[in-house]
Parts: C-alpha cells; sequence; structure tokens
RNA sequence: GCACCCGUAGCUCAGUGGAUAGAGCAGCCGCCUUCUAAGCGGUCGGUCCCAGGUUCGAAUCCUGGCGGGUGCACCA
C-alpha cells in the first residue's frame, strides 16, 4: 500500500458513497437495488498497477463488485464515479475505461514522493528469533546446506529490513551420532589432521571412510561410536567439536553470514530444558506413560486430538531405556527461544568479519552478558529441509498444547526442498556431495574471469569479483520459492546473464556509472535535489518511480510469508524497467531518457531519480545478503 | 495405505480472485559516432495436468481424479 493507494482508496470511498446517496435520493423510484444495505465503509476497494498497453497508472475493479451490490452494469457504475470522485493530491485526472477506473499520475508530485520515501520499515519492537544452519558438527558443509544458510540469512535482514530485531542461532547438535561417528573414526583408522586441507573437510572424508569400514567391522565400529557418544554427552569432547564448528565457520563468514549465537544441545540439557519441558508436558493429560502394550515404559504424548488421522498418534518423547528422544530437547529449546524457559550461559565465541562477537552457549559461561538478553521471540523461525516437517509439527503441538487450545503459537517452519546435485540426491554418508568452500571457490574464478574480460582496468577487480560470484551463487538459491526442488547445475547456478543477481548488479553498477558523472552537477537528495524541474518530468519516469513505489509491499511480504524470493524477484523487476528505462528511444529512434546529455533542470530531477534507483536496487541486494558493486 | 508439497512455453521458473498469462535460457532478426552491450528492441513458442464446482470474473478458491517428490522408527 503507497501512499497514492490509500489517497486513492479514500477518494473512491467518497465518491461511492456520494453516487449511493444519489440512488438513495431517487429512492422509491429505485427499491430493493442494494443501494439502501450497502456498507461503503466495509467496502473492499482494490487498487492495482495498470498493464503497461492500457492508459493509466493505477486502476480499481471496484466498479465489478457494485455492479453485483446495486444490480447495474459496472461500465455506467464507473463512468459514474469518474464524475464525481475529488482527485487526491498527485493524481492528474481519473477515467472510466470500460468497467475499470483508471488514473493518470501527476509526475511531479508521485516522483517526488516515492523518492522521498524510506527504503527500510520503521521500528516494529518485535523480536524475532531465526534458527538455520545447524549442519552436525561432523563434516564440511555443502550445497544443499548453501540452500539453508542463504535462505535463513537472507529472511534475517529481510526481517531486520522491516524493523523487527533479530538474533540469529545456530543450533550445535554436538551430542548426536554424526559428530560421534566423525571423531571415533580418527581413532579408528588412527589418523591426525596433517593440515593440508580444512578441517571440517579433511573429518568429514573419514566419516565416509568409516561408513564403508562398517560393512565389515559393524561390531567394533558400533562399540567404539557408543563410547563417544557417552564422553559427548559428558562434554568431554567439547573442544574437539568447537575445533569443526570453526573450520564450517569459515565457509560461512566466506559467504558473508554471521550469527549471534551458538547453542549447543548438550547446553540445552544441561540448562533443563529438557527436564523442566517434560515437566510441563506431564502435567498435560495427553501425556502418558503406558505399562503395557509396544510403548511400554516410555512416556508418550498422544496428538491426536491436534493432529487428527495420524496412523500412529502416539509420539515416543522418552524411550524406555531412558534417554530422551530428539524432539523432546528440541521442545525444551523452543520453550526457552519464546522466552518460556530460561538458564542458558553464554561467553563470546568468535568476532566475526564485520567486528560482531558471537556469542555462544556455555557451561562456565555467566547467565547475562554484555547487557544483552537472548532468546525472549515474540515469534521464532526454523529454516529447515521440508523433510523434517513431521517432527517440526510435533514440536508445534507440544508448544500448541502447553500454551492453550486457541492459542497462537508463534514458532514458524520456513521449509524449504533438497538440492539435488545433476539430478542425483546428495549423500554425505555416501559421500555424494558438493561442497561449500568449492563452490565459492569456483563461482569467484569465473566471474573474476569475465571482470577481467569486460573491464579490465578496474582496480578493485577481486572485490568486485567475489561480490559478482557470490551474488550470482545466492542469489541462484533464492530466486524461487522455497519449496521448490533445486537442481544445482553449475551453468546455471553460476551465470552471470539472465535472472541473476549480476543482472541486477550490472543495472546498479549503470546508475552508479551515471551518478558518479553527475556529482559536480547535482547530488541526489530526494525531493530537495538542487535545480531539478520536476514538472519536466513525464510517462517514462512514472513507470520507473511505479516500480520503485511497490519495494515497501515487497518488503512487507516478503518478511510476513518468510519469502526471499518476493524480493529476488522484485530486483530483477526493477533492474528490467531501470534497463528499458536506460535504452529507451522516442518516436524518432534517438534515445530520450539521456540524463546528463538533458536539459538543465530536467537533468537535476532524473539524477535524483536514479539516485533512488540506485539506492533500491542497492538496498533490495542487501536485503539477500548481495553486494552491488558501484562499477563492474 | 495415510499425510504434506509440486504440476504454467522445448528447458528453468515468476504470477496477492481482476484487464490480451509473463521472464530467463535455447532458436531466429536487429541495435554500441560514447551517461557500462554482463545490456536493449523484435520474433518464434501456452489444452496454465484433467474433470466438475463457486464467482460478474479462476493459473489463483473448493471437490474429485492423474502424474511426480517427500514424510509417516522407543533414529536425528
Amino acid at each position: 500500500m503507497t501512499p497514492v493507494d490509500v489517497a486513492l482508496q479514500d477518494a473512491l470511498r467518497s465518491a461511492i458513497r456520494r453516487y449511493v446517496g444519489t440512488l438513495a435520493d431517487a429512492g422509491g423510484a429505485a427499491p430493493g437495488r442494494g443501494h439502501d444495505t450497502l456498507d461503503v465503509d466495509s467496502l473492499d476497494i482494490p487498487v492495482q498497477s495498470v498493464p503497461d498497453d492500457k492508459p493509466g497508472d493505477y486502476g480499481s475493479p471496484v466498479a465489478f463488485s457494485l455492479a453485483r451490490l446495486l444490480r447495474q452494469n459496472p461500465a455506467e457504475i464507473a463512468r459514474a464515479l469518474a464524475a464525481l470522485v475529488d482527485l487526491p493530491v498527485g493524481v492528474a485526472r481519473i477515467a472510466a475505461v470500460g468497467p475499470y477506473l483508471n488514473v493518470d499520475l501527476d509526475p511531479a508530485t508521485f516522483v517526488c514522493e516515492v523518492i522521498d520515501a524510506p527504503l527500510a520499515g520503521s521500528a516494529t519492537g518485535r523480536k524475532i528469533v531465526i534458527e538455520h544452519t545447524s549442519v552436525n558438527p561432523n563434516k564440511e558443509a555443502h550445497v544443499g546446506h548453501l540452500r539453508n544458510i542463504v535462505l535463513g540469512d537472507a529472511l534475517a535482514r529481510i526481517e531486520r529490513a522491516s524493523g523487527n530485531e533479530v538474533e540469529v542461532q545456530n543450533y550445535i547438535d554436538d551430542t548426536g551420532r554424526q559428530a560421534a561417528e566423525s571423531l571415533f573414526a580418527t581413532t579408528y583408522f588412527d589418523e591426525r589432521d596433517p593440515g593440508e586441507q580444512k578441517y571440517d573437510h579433511w573429518l568429514g572424508a573419514l566419516y565416509v571412510r568409516l561408513g564403508r569400514a562398517k560393512e565389515s567391522d559393524a561390531e567394533a565400529i558400533e562399540a567404539g561410536v557408543t563410547g563417544v557418544m557417552h564422553a559427548l554427552e559428558r562434554g568431554e569432547l567439547r573442544s574437539e567439536v568447537e575445533r569443526i564448528v570453526r573450520a564450517q565457520l569459515a565457509t560461512y563468514g566466506a559467504l558473508g553470514v554471521e550469527y549471534d549465537l551458538l547453542v549447543w544441545e548438550s547446553d540445552v540439557v544441561a540448562a533443563g530444558f529438557l527436564d523442566r519441558g517434560l515437566e510441563v508436558l506431564e502435567a498435560l493429560p495427553s501425556i502418558r506413560r503406558p505399562t503395557e502394550g509396544k510403548f511400554a515404559g516410555a512416556l508418550v504424548m498422544d496428538v491426536s486430538a491436534f493432529l487428527p488421522g495420524l496412523e500412529e498418534p502416539l509420539v515416543v518423547l522418552v524411550r524406555s531405556d531412558g534417554n530422551a528422544m530428539y524432539v523432546a530437547k528440541d521442545i525444551g529449546y523452543h520453550l526457552w527461544k519464546i522466552g518460556r524457559l530460561e538458564g542458558l550461559r553464554y561467553r563470546p565465541f568468535a568476532t566475526q568479519p564485520s567486528g560482531a562477537t558471537l556469542w555462544t552457549s556455555a557451561p562456565e559461561g555467566e547467565a547475562t552478558v554484555d547487557g544483552r538478553s537472548f532468546a525472549h521471540g515474540d515469534q521464532a523461525v526454523n529454516v529447515i529441509d521440508a523433510r523434517q516437517s513431521h517432527p517440526q509439527t510435533i514440536v508445534r503441538t507440544a508448544l500448541q498444547m502447553t500454551s492453550g487450545e486457541r492459542a497462537v503459537v508463534p514458532l514458524h517452519h520456513l521449509a524449504y526442498e533438497v538440492v539435488t546435485l545433476e539430478g542425483q540426491a546428495m549423500s554425505g554418508r555416501k559421500g555424494i556431495t558438493l561442497a561449500i568452500d568449492t563452490v565459492i571457490d569456483e563461482a569467484v574464478r569465473r566471474a573474476r574471469a569475465v571482470v577481467a574480460e569486460k573491464n579490465a582496468d578496474l582496480s578493485a577487480i577481486d572485490d568486485i569479483a567475489r561480490a559478482v560470484g557470490l551474488g550470482a551463487l545466492r542469489f541462484a538459491m533464492l530466486k524461487s520459492e522455497a519449496r521448490r526442488v533445486i537442481d544445482f547445475r553449475w551453468e546455471q547456478a553460476l551465470s552471470l546473464a539472465g535472472d541473476s543477481a549480476p543482472y541486477v548488479q550490472y543495472a546498479h553498477a549503470r546508475a552508479s556509472s551515471i551518478l558518479r558523472a553527475a556529482a559536480e552537477v547535482a547530488v541526489p537528495a530526494g525531493s530537495r535535489t538542487t535545480g531539478a524541474d520536476w514538472t519536466t518530468l513525464g510517462p517514462l519516469e512514472v513507470r520507473l518511480a511505479r516500480e520503485i513505489a511497490r519495494w515497501p509491499g515487497v518488503l512487507a511480504a516478503a518478511a510476513e510469508d518468510d519469502a526471499p524470493h518476493v524480493v529476488a524477484q522484485y530486483a530483477l523487476d526493477l533492474a528490467t524497467i531501470w534497463n528499458g528505462y536506460y535504452n529507451h528511444r522516442g518516436a524518432d529512434g534517438r534515445p530520450d531518457t539521456s540524463v546528463m546529455r538533458a536539459e538543465s533542470g530536467l537533468r537535476e530531477a532524473r539524477i535524483a531519480l536514479v539516485g533512488k534507483v540506485r539506492d533500491t536496487l542497492a538496498f533490495a541486494l542487501a536485503t539477500l545478503g548481495i553486494e552491488a558493486p558501484e562499477q563492474m
């Protein structure tokens, strides 16, 4: 909803009220036509962008719904309303186009309004806890994880840009089987890291090797892994796991991804979240401890009241041997995320490239650090593989049961589909993977070759190649909906043309280039740009400004729906409209949108508009975690 | 078997109940005597999986099919 939309809605509403009034005056002549019962105040008045081949900038199909309510021809209603309506500020004319009511904007007013509008949302006071990455600490991260990381990071940036406080958590499953297997593999094979490759890569290879060795020596390996798992639970191998996590974090750092807090599973358990979560649950009637049947001795939760139709409505929380299931720990963790449990301790873990401190949960840490309070989210969002939708639903259901039937559980699952590799399912266990580190290197290498070819004299070529290569990679992971399967193919993922980040970055560099040339004439300062004569602007500028005007709504929708692809698609749209403007030719076949060669007054107004184009492109890319170089 | 997700141009995908369904890639034809051609314009290409229904209006909502993916452990 832009200010123009709102003003237009108000104007149309008044006109409709007046129109209905005239029908009422004609009163007895037209009984039962609906005007006497029509509730104009609550009438929905849609305002939409007009297709490019139709007259007008914005239009409303409101006459259709009125036609039904008033039993009249929609085109007639549109004509009548066009005659009755008072023009809102910024609107040059309103006319009926068939049954539609279309408006032409006043270029000067509209463009000034657009270039003065803020790009970021105002502060909401809401805190959103986003969990993403959460890669098992036993191997290098691969392109399947890349999708998770990039989605989560983009969502965090989108929520921040929308005015929310965001805390990004990365959950470390340090007591799981996978970490145990990798660590055990080093002793089983008696291998020591020669330091020739990243530690997580070296360890990942041993993990795969151990998987193969199980075929011939299953029993001994099982016993050894179990031993390591117990040691992990006692917290004895924390520094070994930390070493893996640090190696993985180097990859995320290279992608430009940072976190606020690492949450270790062993700390979640030690803080009592598991036990206290279970206490809360055990008070509920749907929690039982059967003494016979297949779940004898286990603690189970009956979810049938919330998830009808399940073949097996009982979910095991604690096994009959006394060991808690993962989902039980997850329930405790999530009760803490939304502020219903307390007790983790924290210490600094690392200083990230931006300078921000990465915190970690730690048994020996402090309860409060640096004056900040972790968790206490008004909303929690989990970026997790769609294959885990069922366990996520169980966690959500447990929170629902502890909150009351009608309570709104502030937990979202951003479920994303898998990434396949040239059509093949990836498998860490089988070693069919493609490491993020490998892809980053290749992406930057390819981008560097193109930058060197197109623009060899740029001094910051390495930085630009990095921004372009990583941008292409991230964008490929973000441009489609999360629920779509992505088949990773090199040519597609690292493409520098078409629907890609470099396309948007190029549009941004073009605008930047103009603004460099313009710097001596006028610096864009919105509607206060010196020397601008707004009345010289025309439909071409309005078309461009209309696209910019969409941004706040796009940002809000992306945040509301946890949908970064909405921002990616918008960035492509704005870049397309801007490129079209840039290359536009008049009826005589000559360029008619030149900024620097435009006459004084028009030139300054265009400089201000181009400044807004550049800022909007850069801001949209930034919410996706993609840099926008000034030159490329 | 039950549940969830997907089905739109040759391929990969956008598309908030509204105007003649749009991009990119691939194919074909054009545009650098200068604000960046990583670009722009044109052209070719559609039973929006099928059948009903709701609606003034459906790719979009509902029901039933068909095809594909995923999930349904005292694993994580």
